[in-house]
DNA sequence: CCACCGATTGACTGGTCAATCAACCGCAGG
DNA sequence: CCTGCGGTTGATTGACCAGTCAATCGGTGG
């Protein structure tokens, strides 16, 4: 190895910044806490970074083209429909399991805060919207799903619901400890899938 | 009539707020833009209200509370859970189509900024949660809806979907003009309790 | 041993606003 | 005509914080 990573500082914050903006939110965190937190000077943060923003940025994005990426693949595969929108869920369930800080991030300061910040992403966020809206209009086309509900529009309802259920684990507003996630990702799927009459 | 209505300031300054908000977003608006845009001095908004913060609050409250009755409403008809659960996204979509600029706040500024915000409201948002969990539930003992799937959940995965489609229409990811609000709400409850797949 | 350069530091500045407050207006009742 | 009071005004204050910048550190190559 050429040299010993000298404690990559820049990860360092990154990593900080996902603590400090989960506990107190993207507004009220300053800058110094972030830095605080990564044991780092003030200073650093603008180094590595031109803006606050865009640290949270850099956070999102490198998530999020991972979820696209995934949803990608489970397109690619010859599936049904039924499998490959549990391989979407199963995905986003996973991201929170492995990195609650994170995920909660995510979905709380970018992907539902819109307005204010989402706003720059809105592109990259449809995007995932489309990417399952052409699962759904896949299946149709085989015959596997039924054709009078729009794509986009049983894609919004999709992802509505696993973003749903993500929120109410982050907020406590369902128990998440004794709700096994992979149970979650097939309980969905066949919510969505079957729909909540009997058959 | 006893007197003409003084042009109820106080009013004024909500609906001012709603339109300031919605343009800008709460957290970019300053309480000098509310002040301009409801044609009062800076100083009337702390008159009448305790804070910023507080006269966000007085528009969710007003709003929500009447989303609160409509649920428990549609529950005390003795009809099936899909003309109750219809009679929800109905009343929210409705809320929509009636004054965009102010769900568009609640949704944005409140329902999905659950950390900054919302964080207070926490409560109030659970007991809508609970009040569609109910009619799941009845649902189920009932036989109309299958047994196997926990009400709480399939009110998350409900909700979701309704506050999504709704941020679609907000954000313009979907197409708002050419959608009709009822069919989208016909559509909804279809997807939701007959499921995707074919019957 | 020196010159150089990128990494690192943290005190400081400039601007922004939420909230306060003292003054002002106009009416009701004496 | 005065007095009091609630509604109304907007300038002022004080806190807060993102972003800047000049100084320092530590390693590398000549």
């Amino acid at each position: 190895m050429a040299q010993a990573p000298p404690a990559d500082k820049r990860r360092l914050i990154l990593d900080a910044a996902i603590r400090v903006f989960a506990r107190q939110g993207f507004h009220a965190t300053r800058v110094s806490d972030i830095a605080d937190d990564a044991g780092v000077a003030y200073g650093l943060v603008y180094h590595y970074f031109r803006s606050k923003d865009e640290v949270l940025n850099e956070l999102f994005v490198e998530r999020w083209s991972l979820l696209l990426v995934a949803i990608e693949e489970a397109d690619r595969t010859g599936a049904g429909p039924r499998e490959k929108l549990g391989a979407v869920a199963g995905f986003i369930f996973d991201s929170y399991r492995h990195d609650p800080e994170l995920m909660k991030v995510i979905i709380v300061e970018v992907t539902r805060a819109a307005n204010s910040f989402g706003q720059t992403h809105l592109e990259e966020i449809r995007r995932a919207y489309e990417g399952i809206a052409k699962i759904v209009a896949d299946g149709q086309a085989r015959g596997a799903l039924r054709a009078d509900v729009e794509p986009m529009f049983a894609s919004m309802a999709f992802y509505g619901a696993v973003e749903q259920l993500l929120s109410g684990w982050i907020f406590e507003t369902i128990p998440a400890s004794e709700t096994d996630f992979d149970q979650a990702r097939d309980l969905l799927v066949t919510t969505i899938c079957d729909g909540l009459e009997p058959r």
